[in-house]
DNA sequence: TTTATACTGATTTTT
DNA sequence: TCAGTATAAA
C-alpha cells in the first residue's frame, strides 16, 4: 500500500466536514450519487474523497479516474488534491477534462478506428471550413443548411453517441435535401484522410473502440478502481454511455453534481442523466449535501423558491444558519442605460462603504447586454473586466500563427495549409486553390504535395505558380531549422519571414496592433513548453490561457450568467429580468417548457451566486436589433418568494399585490432620470466620491421620486382610453390585464406595456 | 484577385 | 444596431 511521506496525518482531511460531506467522502465502494446544490462544498467533497482514496492506499495515483468538463475545473481540483496531501500529487495521470482523457485514450487505440496515434484535433474553424467544401461538392443550398448549421447537426449526432452507421436513417431526409447523413458520412471520411478529429469524435471513438474490442475496455476496467464525475448534471449521451462502459469494471462510481443547475442543454447536456442515475447504477447511494455556506437566509430562500416551479427535479432543501441578510431586491427602470446607471451608482456605493469592486459581479443573460454597462463604466471610471467572450486561442491571428506551425510540423495538414497559402495575400486566389485541391484528390496526396507536383507544370501560371512555389521554398527552409534553433525563435522568424507580422503592421485597422501583441504573447505561451508538437497538443485541447499572471486587480466582473457558473461574489447585480429577454423568446421558442425550465435554473444560477446580496433589474422598454420594444417583467420575478424580496422603492415596500407590482412606483425614478440632463447624476456623485470623504450618500441624488407615478395596485385604464407613452407616443388602450395594458399606438403599433409607462392623454 | 458596398440575421460556450 | 458575409466592380 503506497504510503506518502510528509502526508498528513490520515483523516485529517476529514475534520470540518459536516456528516453529509464525510459520508460523500468515505463511501468509496460501489456507485454514488452527491447531489450538490448550490454553495455546499462540492469541490471539497470531491477532493477529499480523492485525498482519502489515496491516502488509506484503496488505489494507486494511476488508478483513479476523475472527470471534469473544464481545464479550470481540472486544474483547481489538482491543485486542492496536492495541497491535501503535501506536495505528491504528481500522478493522478488520470485527472482531466473528458475531452483530454479520451484524446488520451483514443491516442494509443488511434488504428482501431482508422487514425494515426499523431491525428490532430480540429477546432471548429476548421471543421466549419472543412464542412463548407463538402456542401458546396454536394450541390446543396449553401445559404440554407449552412456549414454551421451542418456543423451543429453533426456535433448533436456525435453528443448522443451516433455514428454516421447508427443514425436513424429516416432522420436524413429531413436535412440538407435528404442529404445530412452523406454530409456527416463524407464529413468523417475526410477527417480520416486527413488523419483528424474533432471535439466530438475525440469522445465518439473512444466509444466505438470500446464497443467493438471486449479486451481494450477490460484493460480499462482492470486499470480503473475508482471513478469521479464532476458536474454529472452537464454529461451529454456520449459521455454517459462512455461512463457507463468503464465503470462497469470496478462499479465504484460517484458522480457529483445538482440537476438545478443544468444549464447546458443546448449543447447536448442531458439532465436525465443526473435524475436517472439510480436506476442506470443499481444499489446507487445517494446523498445530499443541502447545508449550504454560501449565501444568507433571503437569498436561499428566492432561489430556491423560484426553482421549485420547475417540475422534473431530485429536489433538495438547502438551508443555512446563516439567517436574516438583506431580501433580494427587485427593481424597475426605465431602460438599458437607465440601468446602467443605476446599478453604476449602486456600485460605487458599495465601494464608498469600503468594500471592494472585486466583490461585485453583475450576470447577464446575453453578451449584447454588456455594452450599456461598459460604456457606463467606460465613462465615469469604474474598473471592470469582462469575464468570458472571445478566447485567446480563437482569434484570428493566434489560428493563423498555429496554423503555420501545425503545417511545418505536419505537412499533411491540408486545412492548415489551406489557412495560410494565401495569407498574407501571396496572389493566390480561390481558383488557383480549387486546382490544387483536385490535383491532391486525384493522386491521393496532400495538397502540400500537390502544390508541389503542380508548379512543376503549366497547370497553375503566372504570379501564382511562383508564389506557391517560393512559399514551398520557405517550407523548407522552416523546416530545415527546426531542431537547429528553440522552437519559440523559430516561430517568430516564421512570422517575420511570411510576411505576416508585416501584413498586420500596414494594416491601419484599430485593432492590428493589439493583434501584434497577442502573437508576442503567443510566443511567451510557447516558451512554457519545450517542443513544437508539445505544444500544438497542448493548445488544442486547452482552449484557455490562465491569466491569473500578475497581481489580482480591484474591478468588477462582467460576465453571462453561464459563465458564472461556480462562481461566488456578495454583491451580485441581475439586470434584464424581462419576457423575452430572460427567460429568452428563442429558448422557449426552441424548446418549450424544457426550455423554460432551464432558463429558471439558470435564473437560480444567477441568485445563488450571490453571497450578501442579490439584485434583480427589469427594464420597461430595451433596444432589440436596433428598434425599441416595450418590455415586462420577467415572470421569474412574480415567481421569487414576496416574503424575502423586496421592491426597491420606499412607495411599494407595503403594498401585498404581486412583487412586480409592487416595483411599478419605482419606475418614476428611471422615468424622471431619462429626462435628466447630459451630466448624469451618476457621474455628479462619482466626481463627489473622488474627492469628498465617504458619509452615508443622500438617497434621492438617483433622482428618486420626484414626481409619483401612476401607482401600481390595479390599472386605472379601461379599454379605449386614450394615452401618451414616452417613446411610443399617442394610443388607445385595446386591451386590459391587471396593470398591463395592451396600447394601439398611432405610430409605434400595438405594444404590450405597464401602465406606469403611460399617462392619460 | 482584391476591394468596396449591399445585405442578412442575430443566446447561452466548452473542448 | 452592427458584424460578418455575399456580390459586384476595379
Amino acid at each position: 500500500m503506497p504510503t506518502r511521506p510528509g502526508a498528513p496525518a490520515a483523516g485529517a482531511y476529514l475534520e470540518g466536514l459536516n456528516p453529509e460531506q464525510r459520508d460523500a467522502v468515505v463511501s468509496v465502494e460501489g456507485p454514488l450519487l452527491v447531489l450538490a446544490g448550490a454553495g455546499t462544498g462540492k469541490t471539497r467533497v470531491l477532493t477529499c474523497r480523492l485525498a482519502h482514496i489515496l491516502n488509506n492506499g484503496m488505489a494507486y495515483p494511476s488508478q483513479i479516474l476523475s472527470v471534469t468538463f473544464t481545464n479550470k475545473a481540472a486544474r483547481e481540483m489538482r491543485h486542492r488534491v496536492s495541497e491535501l496531501l503535501g506536495q505528491t500529487t504528481e500522478g493522478l495521470p488520470w485527472l482531466g477534462t473528458f475531452h483530454s482523457i479520451a484524446a488520451k485514450i483514443l491516442r494509443i487505440h488511434a488504428e482501431l478506428v482508422g487514425l494515426k496515434s499523431n491525428f490532430t484535433i480540429l477546432d471548429t474553424d476548421d471543421q466549419i471550413r472543412l464542412l463548407k467544401q463538402i456542401i458546396k461538392a454536394e450541390n446543396i443550398d449553401d445559404k440554407k443548411w449552412t456549414a454551421r448549421y451542418m456543423a451543429s447537426l453533426i456535433d448533436a449526432w456525435k453528443n448522443k453517441g451516433l455514428t454516421p452507421g447508427k443514425c436513424d436513417p429516416s432522420e436524413k431526409y429531413k436535412f440538407a435535401e435528404g442529404k445530412g447523413l452523406i454530409i456527416y458520412k463524407t464529413y468523417q471520411d475526410r477527417l480520416k484522410v486527413l488523419n483528424a478529429a474533432d471535439f466530438g469524435d475525440l469522445l465518439l471513438h473512444n466509444l466505438t473502440i470500446f464497443q467493438n474490442n471486449p479486451d481494450v475496455l477490460a484493460r480499462y476496467h482492470a486499470k480503473f478502481r475508482y471513478i469521479l464525475v464532476d458536474e454529472y448534471q452537464d454529461t451529454n449521451v456520449c459521455q454517459y454511455l462512455w461512463l457507463r462502459l468503464l465503470a462497469q469494471g470496478s462499479n465504484n462510481v460517484c458522480v457529483v453534481g445538482d440537476d438545478d443547475q443544468s444549464i447546458y442543454g443546448w449543447r447536448g447536456a442531458e439532465v436525465d442523466n443526473i435524475l436517472r442515475f439510480e436506476s442506470d447504477f443499481p444499489g446507487a447511494k445517494v446523498i445530499r449535501l443541502e447545508r449550504n455556506y454560501r449565501s444568507t437566509e433571503h437569498i436561499l430562500a428566492a432561489a430556491s423558491g423560484l426553482i421549485s416551479s420547475n417540475k422534473d427535479r431530485l429536489g433538495k432543501t438547502l438551508w443555512t444558519e446563516d439567517d436574516g441578510g438583506h431580501k433580494v431586491s427587485v427593481t424597475g427602470v426605465w431602460d438599458a442605460p437607465a440601468e446602467a446607471r443605476i446599478i453604476s451608482t449602486d456600485i460605487e456605493n458599495w465601494y464608498s462603504k469600503g468594500r471592494k469592486y472585486s466583490d461585485v459581479a453583475i450576470l447577464v443573460r446575453a453578451s449584447r447586454q454588456m455594452r450599456s454597462f461598459e460604456e457606463r463604466f467606460i465613462q465615469i471610471g469604474l474598473p471592470y473586466k469582462v469575464i468570458g467572450g472571445p478566447r485567446f486561442f480563437e482569434r484570428q491571428e493566434i489560428r493563423d500563427a498555429h496554423a503555420y506551425m501545425r503545417l511545418l510540423v505536419n505537412d499533411t495538414d491540408d486545412l492548415a495549409f489551406e489557412r495560410v497559402v494565401n495569407t498574407p495575400k501571396r496572389g493566390i486566389g480561390a481558383t488557383s486553390i480549387q486546382k490544387l485541391q483536385r490535383a491532391a484528390r486525384s493522386m491521393g496526396v496532400s495538397l502540400e504535395t500537390a502544390t508541389r507536383e503542380l508548379t512543376k507544370t503549366d497547370e497553375i501560371r503566372g504570379k501564382a505558380r511562383s508564389s506557391l512555389r517560393a512559399f514551398c521554398l520557405d517550407l523548407d527552409r522552416w523546416r530545415a531549422m527546426q531542431g537547429t534553433m528553440r522552437h519559440t525563435n523559430l516561430a517568430e522568424q516564421i512570422l517575420d519571414e511570411s510576411g505576416y507580422t508585416q501584413m498586420w503592421r500596414d494594416n491601419k485597422d484599430a485593432k492590428s496592433a493589439g493583434r501584434l501583441e497577442n502573437l508576442k504573447e503567443l510566443i511567451q505561451a510557447m516558451n512554457e513548453f519545450d517542443t513544437l508538437p508539445a505544444y500544438l497538443e497542448h493548445i488544442s485541447l486547452v482552449m484557455d490561457v490562465d491569466k491569473s499572471n500578475g497581481v489580482e486587480e480591484d474591478q468588477v466582473s462582467l460576465m453571462t450568467l453561464h459563465s458564472a457558473k461556480g462562481l461566488e461574489f456578495p454583491l451580485v447585480f441581475l439586470p434584464g429580468w424581462e419576457e423575452g429577454m430572460f427567460p429568452s423568446q428563442k429558448s422557449m421558442d426552441e424548446s418549450g417548457m424544457a426550455g423554460l425550465e432551464e432558463e429558471r435554473r439558470l435564473a437560480y444560477v444567477g441568485i445563488t451566486r450571490a453571497r450578501e446580496q442579490a439584485k434583480i433589474y427589469f427594464a420597461a422598454n430595451r433596444q432589440v436589433y436596433g428598434s425599441w420594444q416595450s418590455s415586462l417583467p420577467s415572470r421569474f420575478i412574480d415567481e421569487l418568494p414576496p416574503a424575502h424580496v423586496e421592491a426597491a422603492s420606499e412607495s411599494g415596500l407595503h403594498d401585498s399585490g404581486a412583487v412586480a407590482e409592487r416595483v411599478a412606483s419605482s419606475f418614476a425614478r428611471s422615468f424622471e432620470e431619462n429626462k435628466s440632463g447630459p451630466v448624469s447624476p451618476g457621474w455628479q456623485r462619482f466626481q463627489q466620491n473622488k474627492t469628498k470623504s465617504f458619509g452615508r450618500a443622500p438617497k434621492d441624488i438617483e433622482g428618486h421620486a420626484v414626481r409619483r407615478p401612476a401607482k401600481g395596485k390595479s390599472s386605472n385604464y379601461n379599454k379605449g382610453d386614450r394615452v401618451f407613452h414616452q417613446k411610443f407616443g399617442y394610443g388607445l388602450v385595446t386591451e386590459t390585464d391587471g396593470t398591463k395594458l395592451t396600447v394601439a399606438f398611432e405610430k409605434a403599433g400595438e405594444k404590450k406595456v405597464l401602465d406606469g409607462f403611460v399617462e392619460r392623454a
